[in-house]
RNA sequence: AUAGCAGAUUGGUCUGUCGCUUCGCUUAUGGCGGGGAGGAAAGUCCGGGCAACGCAGAGUACCAUACUUCCUAACGGGAAGCUGUUCGUGAGAGCAGAUGAGUGUAACAGAAAAUAACCGCUCCGACUUGUCGGAGUAAGGGUGAAAAGGCGAGGUAAAAGCUCACCGGUAUUAUUGGCAACAAUAGUAGCCGUACACAUUAUGGGUUGCAAGAUCAUGUACACCGACGCAUGUAGGAUUACUCGUCCGAUGUCGGGGGGUAGAUUGCUUGAGGUAAAUGGUGACAUUUAUCCCAGAUAAAUGACAGACACAGUACGUAAGUAUUGACAGAACCCGGCUUAUAAAUCUGCUAUUUUU
């Protein structure tokens, strides 16, 4: 009875993910853990990792081999040199993590198949202010790129 | 009704789905329930609390403040008043306000900007008889933000607070009112300019800020201690002129252990606290009673999407309505202020104008 109530709510909203498959046991969740923290880390993701830019996101990646905790931490960042009001920056870091949340799955299963270590950070490079719509494309397409990236370089 | 002035308040609401953070409960990699941005959270401009360091005492410099009384933990803040001045028809608003003994400055214009004589007026002298020289004079002249109190009478060669009446202003005395700044009335004095700066006086100011400070502590390198190992206690060092002797003793392993990096915990949210009522006060505010617990993140949560409704504006439309837009802005130790940004709405008191009764 659960199970049905929750699979009917999922498909009122399934145009979120019209270019991705359901799986009912991923949870759209991002909690602190997978939050990218410390200064070491982070320093390290911006020195040895591949970047590429899908506008108005800057894309920065790391692969790494398996360790402890979890697979793949993210980080969101928007310069203040671009927008002086924090009310825009927070919103900006809003809308991206929630693009995040929600199309993350398909690179979470292929980093858990292939048992690596994934850090990512997501730069935003534009002076104007984009709305979720725009930020969603664009998140989903720096997300193929880099499941592409993993998936022919193993 | 329209326009405006002053003060105060609000800063959309609800539902669904997927999340984030924190607290509690629980059958615990989960589930359920509660809390989760602002009036300015902003600027970091003042004043406190709190913390670390510094500190016999005094003076100087520097900075800030400066009418009166009150409020407050405190303030450079606020309340109620006083005086002058500017703006406004007005309700009101802005600015200034310790001292005046001393010193300096006052552009341009103007003869002259403060012990004023350019023109003019009056008198005297000289002679070439309309000029020169001397003296007196602030009544008249244009300039200027400001021209040596105003006006009338007396007075004089011509004039002048030179004298007098009235008026204005300053200082001072008395009385009355007021806690006071001050106001009113009466008298006295000399006859009296303004603004700014310097200067002087009084009061206050130690420095740095929660990334303060406290606790725990993996790894790496290292001070120190113990045991073992190596060696004829070795290489070497100290004592000594030199030798002996005595003392110390590198490098290795294990353990203890100090400081403390990454990181974690704490500081951290119950407080000069909020809300309501009553009382006192013109008011800022205070007192009493009742009641409530109301963010605590740390590469930094408080969100996204969809729908409905309300309000306001804009466009189209005769209208019904349709479309579209919604202000400034995000806690970072906590309070009290100030300043700046702000779509729109509401309430209270008051002013001006017009109309009606």
């Amino acid at each position: 009875m659960l199970l049905t109530n929750y699979s009917e709510s999922i498909e009122e909203f399934s145009y979120f993910w019209d270019s991705f498959f359901i799986r009912m046991n991923h949870q759209f969740t991002l909690p602190k853990k997978e939050h990218l923290c410390g200064e070491i880390r982070i320093s390290k993701l911006f020195t040895e990792g591949k970047a590429f830019i899908v506008y108005p996101i800057r894309v920065v990646y790391r692969i790494d081999e398996k360790s402890d905790g979890e697979p793949v931490k993210m980080m969101v960042s928007v310069p203040k040199k671009r927008f002086k009001r924090a009310v825009k920056r927070n919103r900006l870091k809003r809308l991206m993590r929630e693009a995040y949340r929600l199309n993350k799955a398909q690179l979470l299963d292929i980093i858990q198949l292939k048992t690596l270590n994934l850090q990512i950070a997501f730069n935003y490079v534009s002076n104007d202010e984009a709305d979720y719509g725009l930020i969603e494309s664009k998140m989903i397409a720096a997300l193929k790129r880099i499941t592409d990236n993993i998936e022919s370089k193993v």
